[in-house]
DNA sequence: TCTGGGGTCCTAGGACCC
DNA sequence: TCTGGGGTCCTAGGACCC
């Protein structure tokens, strides 16, 4: 049976939920005018998370800064986040994808594979596609791109071809003349640095990849992404469509502030704020953490990072936090300002029931007591507000774009 | 008047063991 | 005693994705 691939992919999917929602009350449609979904305009530091078709033809860009856009087009419509909108869009989505194949892969909150080998095998592709895609923006109000190939590679660079409401192949016989004249930014893990280094080296196009010999790409890339996009750019990938979810491996949140900060104290408080949240979600998720790492980045957007192994694993607050300032102390001198402040765990076990012991610190009873206090607190929606920005906290299934 | 947040994976060097 | 190689773990940094 011939293998076949769709990866759906909701057009500016923020945007376009926002829009639905605003037009059930009666608004206008914001994908007619330029428009974005963004954090607080008034921000110096909040960017663009999506953006309307009028407004990505002003050069209006996702990760733009709002500022600049701003500059660009002084009437653009600026809309904040709905992620309990956004939340329940997906849901409708991904069930209907379900409908047409249950070999569904989950690949991020506005974007599925599924494996429609079987039904292909009867009925013609595109058709399948075209009544998929326009099943969604009958019942949801929003349009998809739906990628047709042979593997998961294809159907995703399929996707992104022409946009918004298209249906598109790239079947192995059409990647010469589909693919092959793209520059190599196009391909699949090709970013803007290894771009850099391939273009430096005279491979320009997905097609002068695809010739170019493992070896020489090696020299520029390293021998393993080398291998890939070898294979990649000959539209070989032959990776399956998991059904499973993943198991997160690590948790990490950051805090940018408004301004770049000096005062210990400011920055002992970000700390405390980002182990609250790592915690919350390491102890709602039945797991503890054996590595504990922060990093800073300062005003020049240099990073550091340390990170240190715990005795123990551990999901309570305080002990996070504890190793958390001890290797903070290690790299910040307490003078240089900051950007950024962030911590993560990692090295993640499900958390067992402790026996008792003669030597537990005794202070460990209250670390958990306050730890069952703020996630009980941090359920209700009124006290999540006050958990400065731990709206994650009750919903990282997907790590989207700009919270 | 630049540049958010949350992940995964890879690389390369050093420590340590066999 | 010296030398070497493989394996594993740890660490810091970096590239990429949405």
């Amino acid at each position: 049976m011939q293998r076949v691939i769709f990866h759906i992919d909701v057009n500016s999917a923020f945007l376009s939920w926002s829009a639905v929602r605003l037009m059930q009350n009666g608004q206008s449609d914001i994908r007619l005018v330029p428009s974005v979904v963004a954090g607080d305009p008034s921000d110096r530091r909040s960017i663009i998370t999506a953006a309307s078709m009028p407004a990505k033809r002003l050069g209006i860009q996702t990760a733009q800064p709002v500022q600049q856009a701003l500059r660009v087009c002084p009437e653009l419509v600026i809309v904040r986040a709905d992620w309990e909108w956004y939340k329940h869009c997906s849901r409708g989505f991904m069930a209907i994808c379900r409908a047409y194949s249950t070999v569904l892969q989950q690949f991020s909150i506005d974007e599925c594979f599924i494996d429609m080998s079987e039904p292909c095998a009867t009925s013609a592709p595109v058709m399948l596609a075209t009544q998929l895609k326009d099943e969604v923006h009958q019942r949801l109000g929003f349009t998809v791109n739906v990628g047709i190939g042979p593997n998961k590679l294809l159907a995703k660079m399929a996707s992104d071809f022409e946009k918004p409401n298209r249906v598109h192949t790239l079947w192995a016989d059409e990647v010469p003349g589909k693919m092959w004249p793209l520059g190599v930014r196009s391909l699949l893990w090709v970013g803007p640095k290894t771009e850099q280094q391939l273009v430096a080296q005279g491979t320009g196009t997905i097609g002068e990849l695809a010739c170019t010999p493992v070896e020489v790409l090696a020299r520029a890339v390293g021998q393993r992404q080398a291998v890939l996009l070898h294979a990649y750019a000959n539209g070989l990938d032959d990776s399956p469509v998991r059904t499973t979810p993943r198991v997160p491996k690590s948790y990490s949140a950051e805090r940018t502030f408004p301004r770049d900060l000096v005062a210990p104290g400011d920055i002992d408080r970000a700390l405390f704020r980002v182990a609250c949240v790592v915690a919350h979600r390491i102890r709602r998720d039945g797991v503890s953490a054996s590595t504990v790492s922060i990093f800073i980045k300062h005003s020049d957007f240099t990073v550091m990072r340390r990170q240190c192994q715990l005795q123990q694993p551990t999901s309570v607050t305080a002990l996070i936090l504890n190793a958390a300032r001890h290797l903070l102390g290690s790299i910040w001198d307490g003078a240089t300002p900051l950007r950024q402040v962030g911590l993560g765990v990692a090295k993640l076990s499900p958390t067992a029931e402790e026996p008792p012991s003669l030597f537990a610190d005794p202070q460990l009873g209250y670390y958990r007591e306050w730890d069952r206090r703020y996630d009980a607190r941090a359920h209700r929606p009124e006290d999540a507000r006050l958990m400065a920005y731990d709206r994650t906290a009750e919903d990282d299934e997907y790590a989207p774009n700009g919270l």
